[in-house]
RNA sequence: GCGACCGUUGUCUAGGGGUUAGGAUUCAGGCCUUCCAAGCCUGUGGCCCGGGUUCAAUUCCCGGCGGUCGCACCA
């Protein structure tokens, strides 16, 4: 097999080649890191990701919302990302290293005041103090502001930012959600947008873009609710591939195959509707495509917490590329951002609970679908001797069914243009393709995961039967031409196998 | 952003101060072909960008952009 290095850039090469994905966008003007443009397969697998996504959220109770990805600073003011990001850095001019500047100054000159103070006054600080690298005692270029956030403007003089989260913009209509649900809760939402983060030294291709696609799933609930959930009742009995921090800290990794009503009893997660939250995630993961065995839950330690976060578990995905990758972040929120937002904005965004306001608790599922896209794509690949191909599942295969005549002649040409027409009519994503050997037009199919390939040939014309080849076995059988809609729906959803079709 | 290495057709790659820049594959058209990248013919397409050195730069130098790895960063 392949090294690790040598394997993401087959799951590039191939994704360039086919149209999954091109980049660093916009690539005729040399591409800028962190930007990748979707070609035609790319987003249609992205848009059965997404779909699969929706379904599973709505399953789970959740309504879809749309908010603006550009909002005023006042709001990224209160929610911590315009403090939290807006970082005075200076870097050492010889090594190079970066430094938080008001840090370095406080830490090197404790009497020093430096709240407060501008780029350019904390850069005349530093002069002034006589302030080097504390590792290569050079001396520090002028200091910067680092934000992660891209800056933009409204109107003439507004400033205003790219959002780095979806999140941020589902919090600031929590009241309108409070009527929307007729003053009920808890209340769930989630949103599927475009999210910006300006990198610093954007990485791993996909994997750490500047903008992405963000999924974030948000439960608006009462500290009565988090213990009170009845939909956990639902999943006690699903088992979970769990890795807690514990065993992290003694340098394990294994996961421990839990129960969730165990994991409850044990203490991995405190409280019901939290662990629900980390079932649906992980279902919604399963439902994108994969298999159990490349997906752990792992908790973050207590020192990788955010610091209102009473706890953090990750879905993480197992790739043949990068090894375990990051994909999901399940978070309890607490009211820090309700109350934060409350304050900010002056608007009562509290519930009454025994006639005093309470502002509720956020519980949050969060993961980007680029990341997901990758791991689907380099968990499906597959090669032998004999040819490459994407195993993707049937039903969030990009192209569902490839219709070719056996050979290019007209008395073929027209009939399989007819079935090709009738298959897309039924609803299927199909493609035609009359190029090449009947051989080389399924190993096209093959790379590009198509599982069905429906040709016909001469027989056909006799008797209306067409071969149906499966894309994983290459095993073919012979149908009638007019069952194909009924048999490729019942083989893309599962209801029957490819195997049973043969007589 | 720093350091090291790197940037040649759609993809993978050979080469190198003066070349018709080579190969494999893909792709398009044609011939052939009654089911798994066959064969034959034809064709499209390339030295990341800018500056410098030089009679001459894709090749050497500098800068930019991008990539890989390491450091840092990753709410």
């Amino acid at each position: 097999m392949s090294s690790e290095k040598d394997f993401s850039d087959t799951i590039y090469g191939l994704s360039k080649k086919r149209g999954f994905f091109w980049g660093p966008s916009p690539e005729i003007y040399g591409g800028s890191a962190g930007f990748f443009d979707l070609g035609p397969l790319g987003k249609l697998l992205k848009n059965r990701l997404e779909s699969r996504i929706r379904s599973e959220f709505v399953r789970a109770g959740f309504w879809e919302v749309e908010c603006p990805t550009v909002s005023p600073e006042i709001v990224w003011k209160a929610s911590g990302h315009l403090d939290g990001f807006i970082d005075p850095v200076t870097q050492c001019t010889k090594c190079g290293q970066v430094f938080r500047a008001d840090n370095l100054i406080k830490e090197l000159a404790p009497e020093a005041k430096v709240d407060g103070l501008s780029p350019k006054e904390l850069t005349e600080k530093i002069e002034e103090l006589g302030i080097e690298c504390p590792s290569c005692k050079s001396p520090l270029g002028s200091v910067e502001p680092y934000n992660l956030m891209m800056k933009t403007r409204l109107g003439l003089a507004q400033d205003a930012y790219l959002r780095p989260e979806t999140a941020t913009s589902t919090y600031l209509l929590f009241r309108r959600f409070l009527t929307f649900f007729r003053g009920k809760l808890p209340a769930s939402v989630f949103q599927i947008g475009k999210a910006y983060r300006n990198e610093i030294s954007p990485r791993q291709g996909v994997l750490r873009l500047r903008e992405f696609t963000q999924v974030e799933g948000q439960i608006f609930l009462l500290e009565q609710d988090e213990i009170d959930w009845p939909s956990f009742e639902n999943i006690e009995k699903e088992v979970l591939p769990l890795l807690p921090y514990q065993p992290q800290e003694a340098d394990k990794s294994d996961v421990t195959l839990t129960k969730m009503s165990d994991a409850l009893k044990k203490g991995f997660f405190q409280k019901p509707a939290y662990a629900w939250c980390v079932y649906v995630a992980y279902k919604i993961f399963r439902e994108m495509g994969f298999s159990d065995e490349v997906m752990r839950l792992r908790q973050h330690l207590p020192t990788e917490r955010a610091h209102y976060a009473a706890d953090a578990w990750d879905v993480e995905i197992y790739t043949k590329s990068f090894g375990w990758v990051e994909c999901c972040g399940i978070h309890d929120r607490g009211n820090y951002d309700l109350s934060r937002h409350q304050e900010f904005s002056k608007e009562n965004l509290s519930v009454k609970v025994d006639k005093k306001p309470v502002v509720p608790n956020v519980l949050e599922i969060a993961f980007g679908v680029e990341r997901p896209l990758f791991c689907l794509i380099d968990n499906s690949y597959v090669e032998d001797e004999e040819r490459v191909w994407l195993r993707f599942a049937a039903e969030i295969a990009p192209i569902q069914v490839a219709v070719f005549p056996l050979m290019g002649k007209d008395e073929l040409v027209g009939p399989a243009k007819i079935l090709f027409e009738s298959i897309m009519n039924a609803g299927f994503v199909a493609q035609y393709d009359q190029g090449g050997s009947i051989g080389r037009r399924y190993r096209r199919q093959d790379e590009v995961g198509t599982p069905y390939c429906v040709t016909i040939d001469y027989e056909t014309l006799e008797d209306g039967s067409v071969t149906l080849r499966d894309r994983d076995s290459m095993l073919q059988t012979r149908v009638h031409k007019d069952d194909l809609p009924g048999i490729l729906e019942a083989l893309i959803s599962g209801k029957s196998r490819f195997e049973s079709l043969e007589k």
